[in-house]
DNA sequence: GCCTTGTTTTTAGCCAATTTTAAGAATCAT
DNA sequence: ATGATTCTTAAAATTGGCTAAAAACAAGGC
């Protein structure tokens, strides 16, 4: 994943550099506005995400961002800013960016905030099938054979968790970390239980075998489908 | 984005010139009505936006106006004026002028109608559906099967989130974040309320399901419409 | 200033949906 | 057959959203 953080503070810039750099993200900084937007353009496609600070030498970040916007409507944008009024914010989210950091901030809280904006934006799956069973995250949708099915909170992110797993053995004490809490109680029959509403919620009612199989003592799995 | 502010009182032109300025605006100011009207017509490409003094030295606001629109349909007008009969307005607003601002006028003011009007330039969508509701973001009017429906700015801002995300999930955290302050209380029951405003406002009273499906535990979603 | 009016936010009770617990029945592996 | 594990069902506990009403806040008029 590549980044542009356009930011004329040295101190601040390699702050960020180097801990996105730490994470996995390829950063590309630009010291003042004129030579950021202009890189930006020279090269919309290779950048997944545009960190832009509000004040910025040469041109404003908000001149940058829609600058930007008139090329591209998808790029992902967020603004650093001291600023702290509300007006600030909401100014610069009509300007076209997606979302507003105000320093100083957290390193964690920006590091959240772009894997949010990544997340939406740039591929990730957000449909997963199993034959005629599809769900959507995008939508929060679930239907069978195209018939909506309503699933309570719990119910769709076990769901989630095996459709992930398409294939794989999803073992007991996963599930419990992943869907339930970390610290859940491991002696609890909630699993079963709620394995229990998803069969039968979105299995046919004459069915033989069931959509999920029961791994004995180990877990449950949703093969690949043939 | 670059301005083109026609008017003669120094003071007012340079208070303007610098909070556009501030705001990341180029503002190029022509101080009588024969030059700004030279200046608009020789660098008509230029200029994304046009601020107009009704009453001028040499010529009127309404001559150059008029003037302008012979050659150029596009270019968004507003006119600033002391006037304050409704006649003046629906005059501007006849001879071709897209906005009207009464002086005095508090910046904040400007600057939004400014922003309104660049924005439907830029190609963004300005219009939202769903069903017999539309919402039109350059009027800032809401019809329901063509009856205008009166919306607080909240409610507005709320449905317009909504019908932005149409047919997608509309997180709790994201719309508390888009709609009311990024970081604003996260446990508050504000966003139950105001759905229920839209729902007494927009709904037609015996209606067996809402137009804002609730997703227990997770947001609401405006569907897209079959 | 003070009052009025409209908007936004908080509060609290209610109710329904969801989640969890529990316990007996069924199934599986050896 | 036996013990362990999972399934099923029902009932209890909890949560979360709806609603109405009140409180807080803001803007305009007098």
């Amino acid at each position: 994943m590549r980044i542009l953080l356009i930011e004329d503070e040295a101190s601040i810039a390699n702050f960020i550099k180097d801990g996105l750099e730490e994470e996995g993200f390829a950063v590309d900084v630009a010291d003042n506005g004129k030579k950021g937007l202009q890189i930006a353009l020279d090269n919309l496609e290779e950048y997944d995400l545009l960190l832009l600070d509000w004040m910025l030498p040469g041109l404003s970040g908000i001149e940058i961002c829609r600058a930007i916007r008139k090329q591209n409507q998808q790029l992902p944008i967020i603004f650093l800013t001291a600023k702290d009024t509300v007006d600030d914010a909401v100014f610069a989210l009509e300007t076209g960016a997606n979302d507003f950091i105000r320093k100083p901030f957290s390193f964690e809280e920006m590091l959240a905030r772009i894997r949010v904006l990544l997340r939406s934006q740039s591929g990730e799956q957000t449909v997963f099938r199993y034959k005629d069973l599809e769900m959507n995250l995008d939508t929060h949708r679930v239907t069978k054979a195209g018939v909506a099915v309503e699933l309570t909170q719990k119910e769709f992110a076990l769901l989630e968790y095996l459709l992930r797993n398409k294939g794989k053995v999803c073992r007991r004490t996963r599930i419990i970390e992943k869907v339930w809490d970390i610290n859940f109680d491991h002696s609890t029959a909630v699993i079963d239980v709620y394995i229990n509403f998803l069969r039968k919620k979105l299995e046919n009612p004459g069915a033989e075998e069931s959509f999920i199989t029961t791994i004995r003592g180990i877990g449950y799995r949703i093969n690949d489908d043939a």
